[in-house]
DNA sequence: CAAAATTCCTGACTGC
DNA sequence: TGCAGTCAGGAATTTT
């Protein structure tokens, strides 16, 4: 469930907590958070003793530059969270996976029920390797040669980002022509669009006036340029929000608060309530096994 | 090749 | 009270 605002915020803490401070052990105590690496002692040995850099983010990715050029990458799946303890004697969480244990003594702790989240070191790009980059990714990178795709392969197929990578309408609405598939699908693949998931492509798509199963090749030139604008407008309102924490309460910033925006989403969760704009109720369909929301009067 | 379906996982919730 | 069934969905993998 964490998007785009949600990764946003956690980076936005990390770089206050990580930044300048070193890893002196990160125990592991289920591997399937770290199953990138053959074993839990390969990702210990990679990460211990390093000092994070700074904290960036990509889509729903998080990489922490580390001082010998690796970096430690984390994406929170459904249920990951990031929370900061002042030290080991503070009780961890429930499905605590990994914990990074700083010089400062202070803990990161990264807890995980459902474990589709992980973390794993990259190892630094070699001198004129070359990092195999998507077409779309292509697009987004332009003559940015210090990309974090070029300095993170497992990375590097990742689409654009409404803001690390600010494309203009005329590339967004030949994006929207490449393929031929309904415009949520578009909206929520990572290899062309990066850090929306179901509940920002529902409100996006509200805010652009457009329906879910339109065919994304068939919108007009003036539909498409609404929703390129529409885009970074309903993911920094929800950004300012401190992100959306749905009635799971499955998202928590690494102080442990949630976020706000929850109470600002238009149509997402709010089947048969009435429509923000025309107070039509909001409909729920199931399309690709995952719930959409959306107001049937407002979206064409 | 593109697009759609399946799989992974755990806890909350529903109905009997 | 217990228990089987259902639901939630990001992304890698498999199938069409």
């Amino acid at each position: 469930m964490p998007e785009l605002p949600e990764v946003e915020t956690v980076r936005a803490g990390l770089a206050r907590e990580l930044v300048g401070k070193k890893v002196k052990a990160a125990p592991v105590s289920d591997g399937r958070s770290t199953r990138r690496h053959p074993s839990a002692k390969d990702f210990r040995a990679l990460l211990e003793g390093r000092t994070v850099k700074s904290v960036e983010r990509l889509g729903k990715y998080l990489a922490c530059a580390l001082d010998n050029g690796s970096h430690l990458v984390i994406h929170l799946g459904m249920t990951g969270q990031l929370l900061k303890a002042k030290n080991a004697k503070v009780p961890k969480p429930k499905h605590t996976h990994v914990v990074l244990q700083l010089s400062s003594n202070e803990e990161i702790r990264f807890a995980d029920q459902r474990t589709f989240g992980e973390m794993f070191v990259s190892l630094p790009v070699g001198e004129g390797e070359e990092v195999p980059i998507s077409r779309f990714a292509r697009l987004a990178i332009g003559g940015n040669g210090l990309n974090l795709r070029s300095r993170v392969r497992e990375l590097a197929h990742l689409g654009l980002d409404p803001f690390e990578d600010q494309v203009g309408w005329d590339r967004f609405v030949a994006i929207t022509r490449s393929r031929h598939v309904p415009l949520k699908a578009l909206l929520t693949d990572q290899e062309i669009l990066s850090g929306l998931g179901n509940i920002y492509a529902d409100e996006v798509l509200f805010s652009a006036g457009l329906r879910y199963d339109r065919p994304c090749d068939e919108l007009t030139t003036v539909e498409a340029r609404r929703l390129h604008r529409t885009i970074p407008e309903v993911l920094s309102e929800a950004i300012k929000a401190g992100g959306t924490t749905l009635s799971d309460e499955m998202f928590v910033d690494l102080e442990g608060a949630p976020g706000r925006y929850q109470n600002q989403l238009q149509v997402h969760t709010r089947e048969g309530e009435p429509c923000p704009q025309c107070r039509t109720p909001i409909e729920r369909v199931v399309f690709r096994d995952r719930s959409t929301y959306f107001c049937p009067r407002c979206q064409s």
